[in-house]
DNA sequence: CCACGGGCTAAACGCGCGTATAGCATCCTA
DNA sequence: TAGGATGCTATACGCGCGTTTAGCCCGTGG
């Protein structure tokens, strides 16, 4: 039988240099010939031991899941954006790694996105039903959607980084930019945005009129 | 000279093809000739007109920054995600495909993601610091980055789409998924979601003693 | 009428990459 | 010690795709 006990195999190496290459620059950029020269084996191995390339990414989709969600169920729970994303930026390069290939998995719309986004919606949703239980939230209309809101914000704030680095005059994201994301975020989370609840209001009597059919969806009148 | 005049020309064809393909795919899953056949011409002929698939790009880039620039500057400002959201589900198919370029560029952070980004934050800022001004919005400790949150959390749902929508149990990104992510997000803004201040208050202190090298990262105590 | 130039096509070239094949070393088993 | 299975490499095959090339069609100007 093959070495399948743990770590530190050939085997692991390949999916740990395929898991970082894969977060690094998505499943299409990268070529097995890379992923092999960082693991230091030859190209025909990771064939010969995963199969194909797809192969190999199920193999990495289960791995980080598997490592994510032990990691989530002892370590901590990510209710908002704050949580996520200290996580992200204060754990070792192992953990932002697994956390960016999530990202990229979802972004790419792999099979095993769905698997990652429904773990991290239930585990929200399951945080925001206690917090509203224990008075420490408000209640929402919409708990789950609330959750995936919640999940959202925290996964975009990874995946287009770059780009939004450079809106605030950094060259790339770090913990400065980190710091000026989070605050306004929990200030959202505290106070809102709006000075009152007119656009809120709005919005649901805008809908009601788009829902109705007779009416022009022209609402500015 | 080349018929540069305006559209129905082969060029633009073959321009509108490669946004379609690009927004749909992505840049590097799509390949020439799929969008040579999508504009009825051959694949030889892209590539006399535009030199190669990046100068293809570029000239999409182009064209879809100044469409949406153009529909931005006269239609209505996108402030929120309600905005962004609604223009991009009841505005006409061209409009719905502009978008879902952008967002692209800005995951694969193309040279133009930039552009792209900063367009839209400068609008948004421009936009939150009127509604302080005039008492619409409460006062935010950075506007900046408050306006990139506010971009960020609209184009994530877009670019998210697919696996959110599936989280809340429907099959694909469709007006009942919108609905029922806008009206959260508008409770967020308006109410927001913490019953008080304390986790605002408990982020501040902990990156306060994160930022002082002195003191373990641990904060549970 | 003829040549010329640009829009356009079909076919081919080259290369990168996923994958298959053949072979070598090593280790376990009899 | 023979023999086979296993870990691993080097090399080759095949294919997809971006790009190039040669040439056709056709309108235009001399």
């Amino acid at each position: 039988m093959c070495s399948a006990q743990s770590d530190l195999t050939a085997q692991a190496k390949i999916r740990n240099a395929a898991i970082a290459h894969f977060a690094r620059d998505g499943f299409q950029k990268t070529n097995l010939r890379a992923i092999a020269a960082t693991a230091g084996v030859s190209a025909g191995l990771v064939i010969h031991h995963f199969g194909s390339k797809d192969k190999l990414r199920s193999a990495c989709d289960d791995h980080v899941l598997r490592t994510l969600v032990r990691r989530a169920r002892d370590d901590a729970r990510p209710a908002g954006m704050q949580d996520v994303l200290r996580e992200f930026m204060s754990n070792p390069e192992e953990y932002r790694l697994q956390v960016q290939y999530m990202v990229r998995a979802i972004e790419e719309d792999t099979p095993a996105a769905a698997t990652f986004v429904d773990t991290m919606v239930d585990e929200s949703e399951e945080i925001l039903r206690a917090g509203i239980a224990d008075g420490s939230m408000r209640p929402s209309s919409d708990v789950r959607a609330l959750a995936v809101l919640n999940v959202l914000i925290s996964l975009a704030t990874l995946n287009m980084a770059p780009p939004l680095a450079r809106a605030l005059g950094h060259e790339r994201f770090g913990p400065e930019v980190l710091r000026r994301m989070v605050l306004p975020t929990l200030e959202l989370y505290t106070h809102g945005m709006y000075a009152d609840d007119a656009p809120l209001k709005a919005a649901q009597a805008a809908w009601e009129a788009a829902q109705d059919p007779s009416n022009s969806p022209n609402k500015d009148e």
